[in-house]
DNA sequence: TGGGAAAAATTGGTACTACCAATTTGGACT
DNA sequence: AGTCCAAATTGGTAGTACCAATTTTTCCCA
């Protein structure tokens, strides 16, 4: 919003999925035309048109000959989810958490099919990004990277696709915006990690799903707790409801 | 595929999206010009460009001046899906399994919160809406309906909003290909996914999640196995990997 | 006065042209 | 071969014109 887009259209773009994810216009309201869009922007109705296809695919708007309409955010795609955690200069702790919420459940389910299947490669490939992972000291800006590299490598190899392409998305849309925030690991957090990580080794090399499944969590629920923390340091607002528009009224029109 | 596309910008767009899915391009390879499509889809530049920006909103390419490239398939949003699943004629078993295998982990994970967080009137709502799924007879066209109306209640109410976006998100995609070749429930087993119900409303009376989850978990499987059976009678396929265009070579052109 | 059908204005869909700026490509030169 | 420069290519933007579907308004008739 503050740094001016590299094209109209991304400019338009965002401007009125910002003015739909604020709730300017209502669910099922229309949307302006094309041509006044184009003159209130001053560009093309080009530029607009294709603005419009963004939204469209985006799942916030539905185009049709006569006008086009707003849809209920919560019928949109999981990619509106950076944009609703842009809406404040601090990203909502709330949202944040319910988003490591959902990573934790996946990257928990990965593991256990991981070694549900028995898959040897896979557990190997796991096991020794977490080898890595542990052979960093403090301090070390790869510390991070590894740290997401491991996730990363548990979703790809329990071999569930939509899995993946969830978890990338949440990813990609989280670490977008809270990369700059994430808090710096000190020396007796990292250790607490790497003791967690070093169990979570042991239960793949034992295959013990359980034992894997507490670490993990365990892991999870500790990033999840330093950035809420972090979060909220900053002055993070903490409550969804109150970023989304109008809870949806039953029966909106077609 | 069948269908004439109403517009030229999807025709444009859902064929080219065929191409990437099915690899007709390479990670990381250029795409024909705008000039070219244009050309080639007998329209102008302006449905190309459109087109276009529903691919690059979709995550499956990126454009910029000097050319547009495809992206790696597991960059893509989680609404590929749908046209992953079109790729056939009859659904990958398999890749509907891994979605169902998602959407039970998010419900089961829905119900806990719900429980967690001892919403009373989030638990009235799914209780009621097991009564109207129990209240249904066998053979009443509603049957599925109000079987989603559940899980969707339990979705909503929970109060995760990422949860509830990618729920969302793979119900509609697997629906639109499914709903024809949803097996009709026959009187035995709809008297099992009537007890299992009956089993969870019972739970939720009691707040107990163990016993919830249980039943949904059972119930969920259930839906599975019928699934799979009806999908592998119709001769799917059964082969995630073999869907996808060649798998990530490390390192793909930026 | 109310309802409904016809007419007018609006709107999105498509096509075509022209020009700019960034990138890519290819060849000339060292 | 390696480097650099110029030309061709490509995406980004602007503008116009027209069509077809939809919406809105108008007006007539019961």
């Amino acid at each position: 919003m503050s740094t001016p887009h590299p094209t109209r259209t991304e400019d338009v773009f965002s401007t009125l999925r910002h003015e739909v994810l604020t709730g300017q216009y209502r669910p099922g309201e229309r949307l302006p035309s094309e041509r006044e869009l184009a003159l209130r922007f001053e560009t093309g109705r080009g530029a607009v048109r294709e603005a419009l296809r963004k939204l469209e695919t985006l799942g916030l708007t539905k185009s049709a000959r006569g006008g086009s309409r707003v849809a209920a955010v919560d019928e949109a795609s999981l990619d509106v989810l950076g944009p609703l955690l842009d809406l404040q200069p601090v990203p909502d702790a709330e949202l944040v958490d319910q988003c490591l919420k959902v990573l934790e459940l996946l990257v928990g389910d990965a593991c256990d099919q991981l070694l549900a299947r028995g898959s040897e490669a896979g557990i190997a490939v796991v096991r020794e990004r977490i080898a890595q992972f542990l052979a960093l000291s403090a301090g070390n800006p790869n510390l991070l990277t590894a740290r997401l590299a491991l996730s990363q490598a548990m979703l790809r190899e329990c071999g569930n696709l939509p899995m993946r392409l969830i978890a990338n998305g949440l990813r990609m849309q989280l670490l977008e915006r809270l990369w700059p925030r994430l808090p710096e690991p000190d020396e007796a957090s990292l250790g607490a990690v790497k003791a967690l990580l070093w169990d979570l080794d042991q239960a793949l090399e034992g295959r013990n799903r359980r034992s894997a499944r507490r670490a993990l969590q365990a892991l999870t629920q500790l990033n999840r707790d330093h950035l809420r923390a972090a979060l909220c340091d900053a002055g993070a607002t903490c409550d969804v409801n109150a970023l989304l528009p109008t809870p949806p009224s039953r029966g909106l029109p077609s």
